[in-house]
Order: structure tokens, then sequence, then C-alpha cells
DNA sequence: GTGCTGCAAGATTTCCATGA
DNA sequence: TCATGGAAATCTTGCAGCAC
């Protein structure tokens, strides 16, 4: 019998200020003469910066953000399934809920048998850093379409959030390495911040700002080679050293002067996510090829029916599931069509073309949530 | 029978002294 | 300052016992 894993979001957005926590706040406090300190630049909230975020805690807090809806709550999840995902015991799944709530992260109740519903407190302030905008301020400021809810409430956010796709938080929750899983939340903040936000082509990290990241005793340059070696199947990483490290930042680019500072090391780890890992590209370009399956598919069917499916619709089932999924499933729902009208009669062939003029959207989502359950279970 | 908790052993992480 | 190894601290895990 194969072990059950938890069906995860194609796409889970994490506030930055929780990988900044999870990773490890920077010790390094004082900087140009003036202090710096991460808890207070992200606003951290008091609990979470008082607990203590051992490997298992931090997997089980991903797992948790990474299943969750819109409201942070989870209606049911098997403790079994979670522990298999984050691949520890049972028992330490159920400490760790305990220590949650302790520190009033979370909330929970059994169900019945491993079964418990899970609900993460203040999700939009400490999961997502979203704060909503008293109404005379929202007037005065300008928002992208992502900071409005459907109530057209405004939101605010001190160190934003970022997207993490469903390939990249499987890897994460299989790391045994506490601190190679620290690097590696570091990583996707500063990719977040170089990469999505300054448009650079990068994200770099230097010796220094790991060295005062990681605890002191695995700090060293070799320590750190080898770990950021091992997350090659999440980030396309580049160790840039001594004079390949001068040459090729200040040769080829035109660094700033944070860029400047981090040359000055002679130590740089570059990340880039790629393909299937990097969450907003991909969202991007799912939506338009998604589009274009919907587009070939309501072609084939015009010679049958009718049915309407709203854009945003397309783009939230391939959001949900994926491309691939979807293209599967509107190829064998074709499959079946021309199926059932080459062999079966009129009678079994018209109320199918009916359901699925009726609710299309429906109809489809119910199939690629099979395919998708299946390809959950294979990982 | 089920779920929770305390305990202890083993595993992992962190600290600290030391030498290069 | 960096790198390392041994010691100490902490985390993880499974078992047993208790309450319901």
């Amino acid at each position: 019998m194969s072990i059950q894993k938890l069906a995860l979001k194609r796409h889970t957005l994490i506030a930055n200020k929780l990988l900044i926590v999870m990773s490890g706040l920077n010790r390094e406090t004082k900087r140009d003469n003036s202090y710096y300190y991460e808890k207070h630049s992200f606003g951290l909230a008091k609990n979470f910066v008082d607990i203590k975020w051992t490997g298992s805690l931090m997997k089980q807090i991903l797992a948790y953000v990474a299943k969750c809806n819109s409201q942070g709550h989870i209606s049911i999840i098997s403790e079994q399934e979670l522990a298999n995902t984050i691949q520890c015991s049972v028992r330490t799944v159920q400490n760790n809920n305990k220590l949650l709530e302790d520190y009033d992260i979370i909330r929970w109740d059994r169900l019945w048998g491993d079964y418990i519903q899970v609900s993460l407190n203040n999700y939009l302030e400490d999961f997502l850093d979203l704060h909503i905008k008293e109404a005379a301020d929202a007037q005065n400021i300008s928002y992208t379409p992502e900071m409005l809810d459907k109530d057209h409430n405004t939101y605010t956010s001190k160190g934003g959030y970022t997207s993490v796709s469903m390939e990249v938080i499987y890897q994460l929750l299989a790391i045994k390495n506490i601190n190679m899983l620290r690097l590696a939340l570091r990583a996707l903040y500063v990719y977040e911040s170089d990469v999505n936000v300054k448009k650079d082509s990068e994200a770099l990290l230097s010796y220094t700002e790991v060295k005062h990241i990681l605890p002191k005793y695995i700090g060293y340059k070799a320590a750190i080679k080898e770990m950021a070696s091992k997350l090659s199947k999440i980030f396309r990483i580049d160790v840039l050293e001594k004079d390949d490290c001068v040459k090729t930042l200040l040769e080829e680019k035109q660094p700033r002067k944070s860029i400047i500072e981090k040359i000055k090391d002679g130590f740089i780890l570059s990340f880039n996510l790629t393909g299937a890992h990097d969450s907003k590209k991909q969202k991007e370009i799912e939506k338009i090829r998604g589009e274009h399956a919907f587009a070939q598919f309501k072609n084939f069917f015009k010679s049958f029916g009718h049915y309407s499916i709203k854009k945003e619709d397309i783009h939230s089932i391939v959001h949900e599931f994926g491309l691939d999924i979807i293209e599967k499933s509107l190829t064998s729902v074709q499959r079946y069509l021309q199926q059932t009208y080459i062999e079966e009669s009129m009678d079994a062939f018209r109320p199918l073309v009916h359901e699925m003029e009726s609710n299309f959207f429906t109809y489809i989502r119910k199939i690629a949530n099979g395919y998708y359950q299946a390809k959950i279970n294979a990982l």
C-alpha cells in the first residue's frame, strides 16, 4: 500500500516575514552606523519570534499554509498524512500542534480518528502580511488588483508575500537538515525581493548575510557551499568566489550599492528558480495556455452544443490544478464525447451534452480533481 | 477502545574550546 | 577569523499508563 500524502495547493502564498522568521533573524543589526532589526522592519508578531522553530515545526506550518483556504482554515486533515508529508512521526505532529496552540499561532480540534481541523490565527495579518486599510486612507493610496478582495476592501502590506509553487513546497518538506531548510527559505525571500520586485536576473546572498542568519557553528564557507549544493533540486545555484565574483557581477551588470556590498565579501550564492519552480511566471504562462486549451475545446464542442465559461473561472481552474491536468481532462472529455457519439445511442449522448452545457466549469473541475488526486498520490 | 500525557532512549542541533 | 571535534542541549519518537 502506498503512503498517502497531503494534496497541496499548486501555488501557495506566504508572507515574506514568515520566511524571514523561520529562516532565522539576521543577527547583524548594525549596518552603516545605524541599527536594523528584521523583527521591527517586517512587523513580526511576538509569538512568531518567541517560538523555537524546529525543522518539523517549520515544515508543519508550511504544510498548513499550503493546505488552507483563503480564510486560513483547514476543514479536515489527517495527522498520519501530514506526518508522511513532512517526514516525521504522528507524535511529533501532535506535539507541534500543542506547541503552536500554546503560542496562539493555530487552533485545532479533533474530528474523529486521526482527522483534525486546523485554523491559522490572524491568517491575513500573520501568514500573508495583509492588513485592511482604513476607508479614509484607502482613497489616497495606489494598489495592485491582487490587494483587493471580493468586498473591495483595500489591503496594505509591510513586507509583502511571495507565491511558492507546489513542486517547491514538496521539495522543502523533503529537506531533512534544518540549516538547509533555513537557507532555502531565506533564498525564496531574496528571490521574491530581488527578482520579482527589483527585477534583477538572479537572487544574491552574500557570505556575511548567510553567516549571520544561520547558527554560528555552521556559518563557514565550506559548510554553506555544501548545503547550497544540495538545494539544486529547488534552485539553480552558482557559487561566485573571489575574482569570479567581482568580475562577473561588476563587468556584466551595473550593480546597486547593496549588491556592491555583497560583492566585497568575495563569496556570493546566486539563486534562480526555473520552469515550474517559478510560481509567478508559471501562473502567467498557464493563464494564456489555459485560455488557448479551452478555446480549442470549445471549437470542437460547437458541433454538439454550446456552453459558456468565464475567463476568470478558466484562470482559477488552471491555477488550481495546473495546465497539464486541465489539458488531460479536456482531452479525456473530448475522447469520451466522440466515443459516446459513435458507440452509444442518442439517449445516452444527449444527457451528457446537456450536463456539460448546463455547467461546464463544474463538470471539468470534477474530472480535473480526479486526475489531480491521482497525481498527488503518485508523488 | 480512543486519545492524551509522561517518560526515556536515540537522533539531531547547538555550544564551546582549541588549533591553524 | 575560520574550521573542527567533543560535550551539552534540544528535538523526535515509541511505549506505557491513565482518564473517559
